[in-house]
DNA sequence: ACCGTCGCCATTTTT
DNA sequence: TGGCGACGGT
């Protein structure tokens, strides 16, 4: 037997060598699962078992793809490439490239967005003359999707829905945006499978080509696979069985997006040779913190019988605090990052604070931002659905495939060259006419006559075909510049002149820079592959781990990662557990897991908090403390959060009789608020402002206000108090603040707001 | 055709 | 709270 296996554990081996036929491996958190399948890839090859384009090894997300490909590479040397490594979109996407003419659609399909797809919605609930109010266009695409992910095309939707009046109304949506989809020459996010899986179905001899080709399956975080996914996989690896997945139902947390626990728990009934191999030790974290995981997550009912143990440490005792409103929650977030940061030898990449709602990364970012604390945030407002960055794409789009109407429409009018919605509305009416593109329509000058536009509409085309022309001649971050120059666009941003416009430029600068980068790493890279690879990227995949950042996310983003010290705050029923999960008993369950997710991210130090006052979405409530956190017992807590737990439960009622109560008569008996219009008063008072006058609570602290401070420019020289010097690199607005990037000379890089920063100016 | 303003609305998580 | 569409004025 080889030496390569010798890092793995006896349990991790077993997973790792077992390679005769379907194996399911339990995964439990920490439990090396990257680790047991990155050696399993390299003992494959290395014993000559398969070769390396022989496996299909899909991963969640493009990250965990790299990460694993350059792991396996530096295990065995330097062929980790040819391996067919990634997500089930990209590895489709592959496939679709080489086999989607079968099912009618060009390989230069694009793929659309979320936005692009309500865009879609919006465009057929017109054109079927379907009132959006009765039929919102969420529920739609919701619907839609979640079809997709069950394999039920519009033909069968329709089928389905004969007599239920409102699912009829929805089939016709779903059926004409799916002829709108393939007119555009487009795909959705779950196109992608699902016309994978339909090729497949539909074509033996090439489902035969790819069972012969991937001679060993192997599919990560299985937990979170879909019917459509689950599909795939069988008829991939009916053939050999040769597949393994590996898996955790305690991390299953995207049910709402389809995803079935079932395949994970049914593995075995499907598979009835199957092995299982089961990894319950824990290498990360401490025993507290394991303990309080266990404890949380065997409250649910459907789990697999399994648990984890670990010979760490106990570690300490895990922190849970209350505080009286959201700011100051995250100033104790803040103030304890520093706190330890200071007392011992922890960076800032160190520490993780991890939220329910990407809502609360406003309040995060604010705090974070005036305290000096350099962050990443994860999600929250894309770069990629930014307005500048959406537009260069359409562009780029639209050169690539000239069916797509949805991109055509997105910029024929921007920067503005006086071509209107009328004009739009006949060119598309027009089209549809003709079963032709927009694109095509405006190529014959005579199908414009009688529009008032037409010579810009001649003019928009020829530069649109220029670009074509330039397309396969010039790099990809080449023809970016051309287009800028070409549409007008970037003169657009020079005329405007403003502060906003500068941050779009450099953000457009920033996105011709991602695509240069991929130049150098991808050989004969095309247009297409760029487009499509900027459409599956993920906010995750661009986590930056050496850049020395307190990291800001989601609990569903965190899922694979790992952090010494992890901050979980919000911790307040109808906040985390979400109060659209109470009501459903398979709801909680998943808030659960997710609560099982973020505790065991931590590596050495939990801290759980709350704010007893919360502003959200714009209205004031008293919160409860989360059920989760009344499932960790006492004994793992420390005292003062032992005393905090106790007291919040009682105080938590006292509220609701007394101080609440109090407050809410006082509004409610008071004229100065009407009730029925605004939460501001005659006065101009908000409810905030207002409670703050008679209780003495406010929401948000008050920090004495400065005159408003834009005298700053980059390259400047600046003294801060608890800094020393440095030199601005970036002034961004923010509001009616800066964000301002200095470069300290000796406490490095910092994000600071202008208005709420003492700084002194040096040097101009 | 364009731009600004108003009022309505939802509001979990995302490959 | 803020994003978005509808509407109306220029």
């Amino acid at each position: 037997m080889s030496e390569l296996l010798n890092g793995l554990n006896d349990k991790q081996k077993e997973a790792a060598m077992y390679v005769d036929g379907p194996l399911l491996i339990l995964a439990g958190a920490g439990s090396g699962k990257t680790r047991t399948l990155t050696y399993k890839i390299a003992y494959l090859l290395e014993e000559g078992i398969v070769k390396p384009w022989e496996i299909l090894a899909i991963t969640f997300t493009n990250k965990a793809a790299k990460e694993m490909k350059t792991r396996v590479e530096s295990l065995i040397g330097e062929n980790g490439n040819d391996i067919w490594l990634g997500t089930f979109h990209s590895v489709c996407v592959r496939i679709l490239k080489r086999e989607i003419n079968l099912i009618g659609y060009s390989t230069d399909f694009n793929i659309f967005d979320e936005l692009d797809k309500e865009k879609v919605i919006k465009e057929v609930l017109k054109k079927l003359n379907i009132d959006d109010k009765v039929y919102p266009v969420s529920l739609i695409k919701y619907e839609i999707s979640n079809a997709k992910d069950k394999m039920i095309d519009y033909v069968k939707y329709k089928n389905d829905a004969i007599g239920d009046f409102r699912k009829e109304k929805i089939a016709e949506v779903y059926e004409l945006y799916q002829k709108t989809l393939k007119q555009n020459n487009a795909l959705d996010f779950d196109d992608i499978i699902m016309l994978t899986v339909k090729i497949f179905l539909e074509n033996p001899d090439r489902l035969n080509y790819y069972q012969n080709k991937f001679k060993y399956i192997l599919v990560d975080e299985y937990q979170d696979t879909n019917k459509v996914q689950f599909i795939l996989i069988s008829l991939l690896s009916a053939a050999h069985g040769k597949i393994c997945v590996v898996g955790d139902e305690s991390q299953s947390i995207y049910g709402f997006r389809g995803a079935d626990i079932s395949n994970i728990l049914n593995f075995e009934r499907e598979y009835p040779n199957a092995k299982v191999v089961k990894l319950e030790e824990n290498y990360r974290s401490t025993k507290n913190i394991l303990n309080a995981a266990n404890e949380v997550i065997k409250n649910n009912k459907s789990k697999i019988d399994k648990k984890l143990w670990t010979e760490n440490d106990e570690g300490e005792k895990i922190c849970y605090k209350t505080l009286p409103n959201e700011y100051e929650e995250v100033e104790f977030v803040v103030d304890k990052i520093d706190e330890i940061c200071k007392k011992e030898n922890k960076t800032y990449s160190d520490f993780a604070v991890l939220f329910r709602t990407n809502a609360q990364a406003r309040v995060l970012e604010e705090v974070f931002m005036r305290n000096g604390t350099p962050y990443k945030l994860i999600g929250g407002l894309k770069f990629y659905s930014r307005k500048e960055i959406k537009d260069l794409t359409s562009y780029l789009k639209l050169i690539q495939n000239k069916d797509d109407n949805i991109s055509l429409k997105r910029i024929i009018n921007e920067p503005k060259r006086g071509i209107g919605d009328t004009a739009l509305d006949r060119l598309d009416i027009l089209a549809t006419e003709n079963n032709i593109s927009i694109f095509e329509l405006i190529q014959d000058s005579n199908n414009l006559i009688g529009i008032r536009s037409a010579g810009n509409i001649i003019m928009f085309r020829d530069m649109i075909n220029e670009l074509i022309a330039l397309k396969d001649k010039i790099k990809i971050s080449e023809l970016m510049k051309e287009v800028l120059k070409k549409s007008g666009y970037e003169d657009m941003l020079n005329q405007e002149d403003s502060k906003e416009s500068e941050m779009r430029f450099e953000n457009l600068m920033e996105f011709i820079g991602v695509a240069m980068e991929f130049e150098n790493e991808t050989a004969d890279a095309t247009l297409a592959d760029f487009l499509d690879s900027i459409a599956l990227v993920s906010d995750v995949d661009k986590l930056d781990e050496s850049s020395e950042a307190v990291t800001l996310m989601t609990m569903h983003s965190a899922k694979g990662l790992e952090f010494d010290d992890v901050f979980l705050v919000g911790m307040e029923d109808g906040l985390f557990p979400s109060k659209r999960s109470i009501d459903e008993v398979d709801g909680i369950e998943e808030e659960r897991r997710l609560c099982y997710v973020g505790i065991t991210r931590a590596k050495e130090r939990l801290y759980i908090t709350n704010a007893s006052k919360r502003t959200l979405y714009g209205s004031t409530t008293y919160t409860m403390p989360s059920r989760f956190v009344d499932e960790i017992s006492d004994d793992l807590l420390d005292e003062e959060s032992q005393e905090n737990k106790s007291l919040r439960k009682r105080k938590s009622e006292d509220y609701l009789d007394n101080e609440y109560s109090q407050v809410d008569s006082i509004i409610s008996s008071n004229n100065f608020i009407p009730k029925s219009t605004s939460n501001k008063s005659s006065f101009g008072l908000s409810v905030d402002s207002f409670l703050k006058n008679i209780s003495g609570v406010s929401s948000k602290p008050s920090y004495e206000s400065k005159s408003f401070n834009n005298d700053y420019t980059v390259g400047m020289q600046v003294k801060h108090k608890k800094f020393g010097v440095g030199v601005i690199k970036k002034i961004e607005e923010e509001g009616e603040d800066f964000k301002l990037d200095i470069q300290f000379e000796n406490f490095g890089f910092k994000r600071l707001m202008a208005n709420f920063t003492p700084l002194e100016i040096i040097e101009k």
